[in-house]
Order: C-alpha cells, then structure tokens, then sequence
RNA sequence: GGCGGCGUAGCUCAGCUGGUCAGAGCGGGGAUCUCAUAAGUCCCAGGUCGGAGGUUCGAGUCCUCCCGCCGCCA
C-alpha cells in the first residue's frame, strides 16, 4: 500500500542570513559533452560573485562553493565513441576543461564534483533504495517517437512530419537531426512525482521569494497548478550502459539528472552522520539556467521531500547568452571560447561584462566583442586611471606641500566644500547601497553604485583641479576624498572583479582585516599608498 | 492550441510596486583640460515608450484587444 507521503505539517527550514551554518552555493551541475561555453562562465561567475559577497558580508561565516560535471547519460556516451574512448576517458579530458575554466576565471569554489565519483555512485544507488522502500519508484512504460540512429525518444514537438511525395512515403521525422522515427515504447522506472504536487505547491505559494527572479516563479506555480504527471528515472541498459545501474536491475541505468541533481547533496558529504546543517545544507542560493527549472524546481524538491530534507533557500534562475543578437551555436559558428575572451580581455574584464550586463536576470543577454571591448576599457578607466590621477607625482608633491604646512588656510571655496562633502557620502553609504541591491539578488544595480562612485570622485577631482588651484589644501581634501573612494569602490568590488580589486587595496595599503563589508564604514589612514602601481596588465 | 516572458533614443539598457508627464552609458556633434592608464570634465542633438482602445485628475507603469519576438508544455 502506497504511503502518503506529503509533509503538510512540517515546516520548512528558512534559516535567517545570520545563521550559523556555513552558507553554500551551487552552479548548476555542468554537462561535459563538449567543451566549456560562455553560459558555463557565465553560471560560474553568478556563483561566485554571491560566494565573495557572503565572505566580505559575514567573514567569520565559512561559504561552502560546489561547481563540477554531470558525466553519465548517453550524449556522453556517443560524443565518447566518436572520439573512440571509454566515456570515462573522455570525461576526463572535459572535466578538466571545466575545471580549468573556474580555475583561470578566479572562482572561489570550494568542491569541485564529478559524479563519476565512486562516493557519489554509492549515494546514489543508496537513495534510489530509500526512495524504493517506500513505494517511490515502480516500473512503467514510456512511449514517445524513437530514432534508432539517434538512439533515443522525442516528443511530439520536437518531430516534424513529412508529407508524401511522388518519390518518397510520407514519415515523421526528428527535427534536430533528420534522423526517421517511429512511436515506440519502452519499460522504465518511474518517480511518484505527482505525489508531490500539493507539498511543492504549498512551498512556493509560502515563499514568494524562492525563485529569483519572479517571472519563473510564476512559471513553476502554473506547472504546478495542472497535474504533476510521473517521470521515467532510467533507461534500459541497452542503450544506456553509461551511467548507474538501478540497485538489483543491471538491465537498467538510472536516468542521468537523477544523479547529476544529487550531486548538490554529495558534494557536501552526503549522507551526513548529522543533519547537513554544519555542511551546509539546505543550499542558500542556487544558481541555475533557465533551460533546467524544471529538474531543479520540482524533480529535485520532491526527491528533498521524500529524504526529509529542507528545501533550497533561493534560486536564481539565469537566462542564455546570445552572440551579436543570434542565439550562440555550433552550427551557426558563433560561440565564444571564454578561455579566449578571458585572455584577450582579461578575467576582471570578462567578469564585470558578465556582471554589469547579466546582472539583471531578465532574459538572454547579448555577448558582443565590441560591448565587452568598451567594458573593459571603461573599467581600466574608472578604477586604473583614477588611482593614477590621484596618485600622480604632481598630486603627490601638492599633497606634501600640505602637510607640511598645516598652518595654511582650510577654507574651501562653497562649491567645492559641497562637492567634497556629497563624494564623501556617497562614499560613506556605498557599503549599504551595494548590500541592499545584493540582497535582493540585484547584482546589476550593485556594481552600478561603485560605477557612480567612480564617475563622481572623478568628477569632483575634475572639478576641484588640485593640480592647478592655488590651495594647497584643496589637493589635500581632494586626495583624501578619492582615496576613500577609491577604497570603498575596491572592498565593494571584491565579489566582481577579485582579481583588480585586491590589486587595488594592496595598493592603497588596506589591510587584510580591514577588507571587509562592516570595514566599509570605518576610516583608513592611507599610510602605505603604493604610488605608481598599474592595476591592469599591459594592452595592446 | 494552452501557459509564461519580452518590445523604451542609432546601439546596450534603467525606469517593478501609477505623479515635476522619460533617463544612463556607448556612439554622434561641439567645447574644455592636459593631474592621469589616448585618460578627465562640461554642453547639445536624438524618443509615435510596438499599435489601438479603456480605467484614472494623471499611465512607459494598471485593464482589454491586436502585431512582432522568445521560452515551456517527460
């Protein structure tokens, strides 16, 4: 007899951001079947701008990372044996691209997962166990159009139907490979989801906020207000030796985003002797493209909900990258190599493109080799030029000449008594600014507030002139004011671009401690300003 | 077909929750500076806010219809 397995009365776990438990973030588990794209940067990047901002947010709290590959399932299988290697070999090989890819982006991750891992098979089978005993999964059958040169099923939409002609039978076939095929039918495993319908309904009805931004919870809320119809969850062996085996069925292979989703679990040491808390779990934000809501809104939660375990806090869904206005692919010959762009443009670079302009989570956004151009240069300006201009040899020996006449006068004209006093409140609420927009997953709209820090101390420099005002204390006031600035701009910048930002608060003589969030608000003495120091690596 | 999202200056985008009835960056034109990483600052031009109705004292913002684009419907 089927148990009834919703847990209307348990409440779900809503940990406040002042929790103790280390606070963790996931990319979506990635799929090595070719090499890494701009969209796996792209996630990547998400991700670790949230994991640097919790660091400079709550240092004492630890940030728990996991990124990694998806490497079962048949695509893998047969990009394997075109290349003549055993899949494993050739995950190999692709992992380490991915790898490599989060390595030279500077992500902070602190896991990287692949799901060939011998601990994560085991969990997996250990699960798919658990979720049997209690009358979960059942077998069934699956019907759809299949392609036996393809290998695998589609649905209706996506075959075509071609009429008769006088040459040829009238056939249906597959729309992305042209491949024929025919309605057939196969036994597979299949998951109770639709047990779970009212359960998942009642999480995102409760919490508005769980999927960021709202337009995809509504989304999942539409999916859920129809029934929840159950899904296949293996495949037969024959045609999918590639992955787990199903525990007592070697003729069968669980499907492979079962496994990849549950990587979110062992890559945090699960099963855990305690209740996941002190690992991380539940996962605080998950980053995800819009392509795989579905597995991670609904097929994921019910799998929590039938283990008993909390839900993802948050999920930021992400939509795709687009080349020059055309949707990026192989065919069309227009993706971009992100180890490419990273050394053409820069990491940092790369990165503040990836935030300024997908930073808002609306819909695809445009990658285009002159926007990113532009971007760059004027990151190289804000932060490289202004450091330089307050830091210039003239600017320096103005500023000595101040100091070392402190009985001249510090009476400043009012205009730019008032432009002196407006940079340095807009320097003093910057830290607040940017955690309001990051807070509320605006990742956009925080690094707009260090823009227009920038673009103020640079005109309010313009228009103080300490290089020619006759006021020694004028450039006194002016370098001060930039600087301070310039060192909010840099411990807000952090998350976004770590690597410039570091290079500038070493230059600016900030210390470690001193680089944190709640450091925003204090004073800094500007002792140890390192002149000269060129934040950028050479152009050509 | 159903559901959801989008359409704002040449380009990329803010403007969600109705109120000095449209802004930013880039690009374009002009001026200025030369502290500075060929960088800075100032000014100007440029808009049927997809179209048509409606609600309202008032709509880019709410409602209806239409047009176009995108996504989902294991």
């Amino acid at each position: 007899m089927l148990r009834h397995f919703v847990r209307l009365t348990r409440p779900s776990y809503r940990y406040a951001s002042s929790s103790t438990k280390p606070w963790y973030v996931t990319t979506p588990i990635f799929y090595p079947n070719a090499a890494p794209h701009i969209g796996h940067l792209y996630s990547l990047v998400t991700a670790d701008i949230f994991a640097r901002y919790n660091r400079i947010k709550n240092p004492s709290r630890p940030v728990v990372f996991v990124t990694g590959t998806d490497e079962h399932g048949l695509k893998i299988q047969k990009a394997a044996k075109a290349q003549n290697l055993p899949p494993k070999d050739f995950c190999d090989v692709i992992s380490q691209q991915f790898r490599r890819l989060s390595e030279e982006a500077d992500i902070s991750h602190t896991r990287f997962i692949r799901t060939s891992e011998q601990a994560h098979y085991d969990t997996v089978q250990s699960i798919w166990r658990d979720l049997d005993s209690q009358g979960l999964i059942y077998k069934g059958s699956y019907s759809g159009w299949y392609s036996v040169t393809d290998e695998c099923f589609y649905t209706d939409a996506q075959v075509t139907h071609i009429p008769e002609t006088p040459s040829s039978p009238a056939r249906i076939i597959a729309k992305e490979t042209s491949s024929p095929v025919e309605f057939s039918e196969e036994t597979n495993y299949m998951f109770r989801l639709s047990s779970f319908r009212e359960a998942l309904l009642q999480h995102y009805t409760t919490h508005k906020d769980a999927i960021f931004p709202d337009a995809y919870q509504t989304y999942v809320l539409g999916i859920l207000e129809s029934p929840l119809e159950d899904i296949s969850i293996s495949r037969p062996h024959s045609r999918l030796s590639w992955g787990i085996p199903v525990p007592n069925d070697p003729e069968h292979t669980i499907y492979v985003w079962v496994d990849a989703v549950i990587s979110y679990l062992t890559g945090i040491g699960y099963p855990w002797k305690d209740t996941g808390l002190s690992h991380g779990w539940p996962v605080d934000i998950q980053v995800i493209g819009k392509d795989i809501v579905r597995f991670h809104t609904i097929y994921l939660p019910a799998i929590l909900l039938a283990l008993n375990l909390p839900l993802p806090q948050r999920l930021l869904t992400h939509a795709h990258w687009t080349s020059s206005q055309k949707k990026m692919s192989k065919s069309l010959g227009n993706t971009t190599d992100p180890f490419q762009a990273m050394s053409e443009f820069g990491v940092d670079s790369v990165r503040y493109y990836l935030a300024k302009v997908g930073g808002r989570f609306r819909d695809d956004v445009d990658w285009s080799h002159i926007q990113v151009s532009k971007h760059d240069k004027e990151l190289q300006a804000l932060v490289g030029n202004l450091f330089m201009r307050v830091t210039s040899a003239t600017m320096m020996s103005r500023v000595k000449e101040a100091l070392e006449n402190p009985e001249g006068s510090t009476e400043l004209p009012e205009d730019l008594r008032t432009a002196f006093r407006e940079l340095s409140d807009a320097s003093a609420v910057l830290g607040s600014k940017v955690q309001e927009s990051m807070d509320e997953m605006e990742v956009a709209d925080a690094l707009d507030s260090i823009v227009e820090l920038l673009r103020l101390a640079n005109k309010v420099l313009s228009d103080a002139a300490p290089w020619k005002n006759p006021l020694a204390h004028v450039s006194l006031e002016s370098h001060r004011s930039c600087l301070e600035a310039l060192r909010v701009s840099g411990i807000c910048l952090q998350p976004f671009i770590p690597g410039v930002a570091v290079r500038l608060l070493d230059a600016l003589g900030v210390p470690q401690e001193k680089r944190t969030l709640e450091s925003v608000k204090e004073t800094n003495t500007f002792e140890d300003v390192q002149v000269g120091t060129r934040l950028f690596g050479p152009r050509k």
